[in-house]
Parts: C-alpha cells; structure tokens; sequence
RNA sequence: GCGCCCGUAGCUCAGUGGUAGAGCGCUUCGUUGACAUCGAAGAGGUCUGAAGUUCGAUCCUUCACGGGCGCACCA
C-alpha cells in the first residue's frame, strides 16, 4: 500500500488529478464541519463568508478571498480550534436583476413586460443555477468551508428575521416612511442609496436667466416650470428687501408668482449669489423647500421626460427640453450669459446614466443610532482593522451618516413586508398580513410592490445565518472572529453589519475586519471586460494548479492595498509546488522508510542548529499568521523551502548519505522527515493539496488538515 | 474642498530606525539519480524631492511634486 504511494513520487506532481480526489476525501472527512471535529478542537473561530453573488463565474476577486478565508480557517483548524467556515450565496438584488435584463435584452424581452410573480420566479431559477455552479467553483479552489450549513440569503428562516429586524427597526421609530428627494436612475426604473450612486465630473452650461428682478444661474433651465421660490442669502445685501416679497417671473409657458427667501445654504459668491428653486428636482431645492414649506411641482416624470405641467414640451427628453427651453429663453431675451461650468454629476454606479432626483414616498432607516453604536464599538477596539487606515475611514463615513433608503423598485429581492395607503401616502409595517384598513385614515390599502435594498438583508447576514436568537450556532459562535472581504465593500457592507448587529444582538458581528485590495493585472490595470483583461480564476487553478494560484495570490498581497496578478506569477508558485514535491521525493527516497520522530535525540551538533534554525522558522511564521501578515508568512516558508532546505541543507545531506557514517547519517535523516513534516502542516493553509497528498505518502494516520500545528520550543 | 493610499532594481511588488529584498526579466557558466518546473555566479537602485527629529532615516514628523482612490448639497 505504502509502495504504492511511494510511486506517485516517480512522476511529477499532476494537480489537475490529484485536486479533485484530496477536496472529496476532505469533504467525506466531515471536519469541515466543527461538531465533526476531534474531541481536542474546543475553542470556536468563526468566519461567516462574504456570500458571493449567485449570478455569475467567480471571478479573481473571489479567489482571493477564498484563498485568504481558507487560509485562516485551515491555520485555526491546524491551531486546534473549533473552526467554521460558513458559506452563503447572496441573491444580490439589484445586481442580479441587472444581469437578468440584460439576458432578457439580448432575448429581445423587457422586465417591464413582464408579471412580476413570472419575472421573479425566472430570476430565482437563473439565480439558483449559479448557485450550485458557484459552489462547485468554490471547492475547485479548495475552500474548507461547512457546506451543511450553508445559507442562502431568501432561505425562508434568514427572510424572518430579516423582517424581525425591520418590525423592530419600526417599533422602535427608526424605520420612516416619507417623500423624500430620492436618486432616481431612469434606465433601471428605481431608487438608489447615496452609496449606490457614482458622480462623473463634466461640463455643462451654466445659464443666466433673467429671472424677475433677478438673475438667476442654473445648469438646468428646463426645470423653470416646476420652481416654487427664489432663494438668496440673507445676508446678502444685494437682495435684502426682496425677501418675502413674491415676484413675478416670465417663462415660454407665460408667467409665475414666485416668493423670494433667504436660506444661509445660498452662496453669495457663485453665479448671482441668486438662486431658483426647484424641490421636486433637486435634493439641495428639496431641503430648502421643506426649511421654508414650498410645494414641490413635478414637471418631469419616471422616465426622464417632460410632463403634462409643460405645455409644448411635454414627451421630451430632459436634455431635448433644455435645448428647446433655452432656445425660447434666448428669444425672449431672457438668457444674460452662458458659462462653461464643471461640475460632479451623480451617476447610477451601474449603468452611468445622470439619476433624476425625484420625491418618492420611501422607506427610510435613520441610521444615526444605529451609527452612534457603531462608532462606539470602533473607537473602543471591540472590532479592529486590518489594515489599521481602514478605522479611520468607516469612523468618518459612520460620523456622517445618511439616512439609508432601503426601497427598491425591483422584483428581485425580499419584498417589503408593509401596506401603503394610497389616499394619506403613509405606509405600515405588516409582517403577519393583518392590516387590511389605513390605520390613520381608514382608506384602503395594498401590500408594498418594493423590495428591500439587498444590503439591508446581508446587512444582517452574521447572525441571521446563525440561528438568531435561539440557536445553538449563534450561542457558540456569535460573535464570529473575522470579517474578511473587500476594502470595496466597507460602507456598502461592512459599516452596516456592525450597526445592525449591534442593534440587533448588542454585541459586535466580529471582532476583526480584515480587508484585501483589487486584483489587477500584471501591469497594475483594473481587470474588466471592456479591457479584455480579465482572468478567471478557474481557469488558472485548471491549468496551474490551485495551489499555485492560491500562493500567487497570497505572496506579494498586501492587506488593503490592490495587488496584481499574472500567468508569470502563478507559473513561478507552480514551479514551487514541483520543487516541494521533488524535495519530498528526495527525502522519502534517502530516509529508509523513517517516520517522523519528536521523540529522537541523537542529533549531531550541526543537526541541532540545523533545528534551531527550524524552530525560528516555526516562530516567525506562527507569529506572522497570527498577525494576519500572510504574505510575509508565505515569503518565509517559501524562501527556507526553497534556498536554505533545497539548495543548501539537501545539497549538504547528499555528502553525509556518501559519507557513511551511520549515525551522522540517522541524525541527518531524522532532521529531514520531521522538517518535512514540520514544513507540509505550516505550508498546508497555503497549499492545501499538494501538502495533503504529500503527507499522506509519509503514511501518516490524520488527515493533514486536522494535524495539530507544531508548537516550536525555542531554549 | 476634505480625507485615505501609493511613489523602493527593467516590470510587478515586499520590507526595516543601523551600510537595501523577492518573483519575473537580463548576462555568463554549469548540470542528465530529488527537481531544466534545475543549479552557481553576476549586472542593475543617490529607496520621488526638500527640511526637521535622531549618534544614525528608505523607514518617524512637516512641506512639495507625481499617481490612484474615496467622500462632499455651491445652483
């Protein structure tokens, strides 16, 4: 039996045959999952996974964090904890339906004409295909995770407390309901968050519209209709007794009564230091509108179009609009100037179309005492970062915090367990579907068409997939040990499981955030599409090996900052996986069959700083582990493997086995299985199956993933 | 406008308060019983610039320049 694992070791590693085998007898095993774990393994680490969106390939953003996760878990595992690695699929809402339509386009098809109970059940089967396509692709990259307790995010058990949270949320008057200025993208037919939105700088024109007795500069001429006030400074001297006065302002529709009011928000210093107010078309206008009860005047509609209040322009297109309004201003004489103006435009982050601000009756979260918490958790180092900038940054976005719209105008997602009240325009949590009348004015209702946004859900995710409140898991592995994912994702994410976690849980999700960068390309460029520089990390680990990419990815990767990736690279780890393969080769074939000993002393003086040096080794790596610097860890390991046992402690040996002397000989061959040994356990997180099919040639009993880590005793 | 990160060998990047490191690439030589997915030797850097702290700075502080990114309601 044995003989015949030795053989294995006469050809050069195959990962492509043996990756498939190792994750199986893994899996079998049953030690990704912590109750199956030996009796020794007491102490709970947890890591919940970044559920990845079920709507695609993995893509190398993927690989690293699997590669950093599996890394983590598998070192803990090795440390003797009671490890678990939980994994999820995330239905991502937005994104996939994003992805949908643009099946549905290429198909020749509309989501807008569509049933939504049609739409959705389509989406669900598209998503839960790439699901179990996603989960396979995750084992290929060896991730030790417990698949047993896998979680999707719309599981029925993670949508209840979902909609607990939010019951909650609204007991306690943190969930509103309202009409507020909201990101409207025209294309996708939905509100966005303020995170969701990009700004794009361009130039635009800026008008100067003669405007009553004022002038007033603005970049968007064809929102006049819909201008409730003149807003100035009151301090302004220029404008002073206009202030509560109405005036009377022309436009190629006729004329408006405007009332001119003085706002400290009004900079004197741009345009005239004069400003018209738009608030069903500006969210600046809108606050100010609301500070000074203005009526808000729709002129321009879901789709981007002018409205019915418009007269002659009613159907166009907003930028149409503007270039007809503007002709007409000119011709009335009412345009004083024209200015090149730059400025930051907000933008849909997904398809870069200019939102339309809209009034929207939304669901709103008011997110200052949820981030009140939050802040406290931070600044008191109940959860700390790696790398450390990273406080800094989710302190200053949490200090100023948003309210957080968490409706969206989607099928794809969990629907808002509410009724609306068509004649009062106010809304009502309804989790249990009992309210059949406006409780505030008795009208008739009819259940919410939104969803929530997704984030509100996987804002919830570490102690939702954990059995909240009653569950044994949540009991022992709440809260979980680190939150490791993208830098990306800290506000979109990351901020938010800290608030409702601690709402929810009063404790913190996780004590440690660990943040990895980009992946770039061999020159430093953004992966994408577009670029056609995209690798995919299945891909890689098919034709170098998983081991190989795993090493690339992690050696070199700097925590927080982006890292790049080439075919170059992952080639070089390749060839260390052969170097460790025939290093094993060597010393299997020159150790007489020897198993590894901790109990053997006949060691020569130069064997004995030989482990000396070993044992620094052990240190320094354990150490570096420890403090998550897993690419210094890997360098070392790397580094004595390569040019201090190969090239120099081997080369060396090769005299001794010349030499004859018997017990130099046993000394020397002694030294070379337990550093083996030693190696493969350290090199394991790292590598897991080449170190898996190498030990189990050394013929040992344990699987090498449950092998306790070697605890070096320096003197 | 505010903030964060980066600026180290040809390229991609590590790293440290005490005469600079890796991988790839390059040059020369070697080697077929662990490995050519190899070995040995080598070329190549005033660690962006300036000032300061220090016995000593690539590393700490300040400023400048260059690059990337985030946040921000001047129409």
């Amino acid at each position: 039996m044995i003989e015949e694992k030795k053989a294995k070791l006469d050809k050069p590693y195959n990962p492509q045959a043996t990756e498939k085998v190792i994750y199986e007898h893994w899996e079998k095993s049953g030690f990704f999952n912590p109750d199956h774990l030996p009796a020794r393994h007491q102490k709970p680490f947890t890591i919940i996974m970044p559920p990845p969106n079920a709507n695609g390939s993995l893509h190398v953003g993927h690989a690293v964090f699997v590669t950093i996760e599996d890394l983590i878990i598998r070192y803990r595992r090795l440390q003797g904890d009671k490890t678990l690695w939980l994994p999820g699929a995330d239905h991502a809402g937005f994104e996939t339906q994003i992805v949908y339509e643009k099946k549905l386009e290429k198909e020749g098809r509309s989501r807008f004409k569509l049933e939504p109970a049609d739409l959705r059940q389509e989406i669900l089967d598209f998503t839960l295909g790439h699901k179990k396509f996603m989960e396979n692709q995750l084992r290929l990259l060896g991730a030790s995770c417990d698949w047993s307790r896998e979680k999707f995010t719309l599981d029925p058990e993670i949508v209840k407390i979902v909609y607990q949270t939010f019951k909650q949320l609204a007991d306690d008057g943190l969930v509103y309901r309202g009409d507020r200025s909201v990101n409207w993208c025209v294309k996708h037919q939905t509100s966005l968050s303020e995170l969701e939105t990009a700004r794009r700088e361009q130039t635009d024109k800026l008008y100067y519209l003669k405007y009553g007795p004022v002038t007033v500069a603005t970049v968007r001429p064809e929102t006049i209709f819909g201008d409730t006030a003149i807003a100035v400074n009151p301090q302004d001297k220029r404008y002073k007794d206009l202030i509560g006065q109405t005036v009377t302002v022309k436009n190629p529709l006729g004329e408006m009564s405007l009332p001119v009011i003085g706002d400290e928000t009004v900079e004197m210093d741009f345009g005239t230091g004069a400003l018209k107010i738009t608030p069903a078309h500006d969210a600046n206008d809108f606050a100010i509108g609301r500070q000074h009860n203005l009526p808000t005047v729709e002129v321009i509609d879901q789709y981007g179009k002018m409205n019915d209040r418009t007269g002659k322009y009613q159907g166009l297109s907003v930028l149409a609009a503007r270039e007809q309004v503007v002709a007409d201003l000119t011709a009335m004489n009412l345009i004083e100037k024209t200015e090149d103006y730059r400025h930051a435009v907000a933008v849909c982050y997904k398809c870069e179309r200019i939102l339309e601000p809209r009034i929207m009756p939304q669901w709103f979260i008011k997110t200052k005492p949820l981030a009140e918490k939050a802040i406290k958790a931070i600044q008191s180092d109940k959860i700390t970062f790696t790398p450390e900038n990273y406080k800094k940054i989710v302190l200053h976005w949490l200090v100023n915090i948003q309210d957080w719209n968490i409706s969206r105008q989607i099928v794809w997602g969990i629907p808002i367990p509410a009724k609306l009240c068509a004649a009062c325009r106010d809304g009502f949590v309804d989790l249990d579907d009992k309210i059949s009348n406006c409780p505030k004015c008795g009208g008739a209702v009819t259940p919410d068409p939104d969803t929530f946004d997704t984030w509100f859900s996987s804002g919830q995710w570490p102690f939702a997939v954990l059995d909240y409140p009653d569950g044994n898991d949540y009991r022992q592995f709440y809260p979980t040990n680190v939150m490791e994912t993208a830098g990306e994702i800290i506000f979109f994410w990351v901020a938010r499981m800290i608030m409702l976690g601690l709402y929810r849980t009063d404790q913190v999700p996780f004590t440690q955030v660990y943040l990895h960068g980009l992946v770039t390309d061999a020159k430093g460029q953004k992966m994408s599409k577009s670029k056609g520089n995209v690798m995919s990390p299945i891909d890689l680990a098919e034709r170098f090996g998983t081991d190989a990419l795993r090493l690339a990815l992690i050696i070199g990767n700097t925590p927080g900052l982006n890292t790049s990736l080439s075919e170059n690279k992952i080639k070089a780890y390749q060839h260390f996986a052969n170097k460790l393969w025939n290093i094993s080769r060597f010393i299997v074939a020159n150790t007489d069959g020897l198993k590894r000993n901790d109990d053997f002393t006949a060691y020569t003086e130069a064997d004995q700083k030989l482990i000396t040096e070993r044992q620094e080794l052990l240190k320094t790596v354990t150490d570096e582990l420890d403090r998550f610097r897993f690419h210094l860890a890997g360098e070392k390991l790397y580094h004595y493997v390569w040019h201090r046992l190969a090239d120099e402690i081997i080369e060396d040996s090769k005299q001794i086995f010349q030499a004859g002397n018997r017990p130099e000989e046993k000394s020397r061959q002694q030294f070379l299985i337990n550093t083996l040994a030693d190696l493969l356990i350290c090199l394991h997180p790292f590598m897991p199956f080449i170190t898996e099919e190498l030990w189990s040639i050394l013929d040992e009993d344990e699987l090498l993933m449950i092998t306790p880590w070697p605890k070096p005793n320096l003197a």
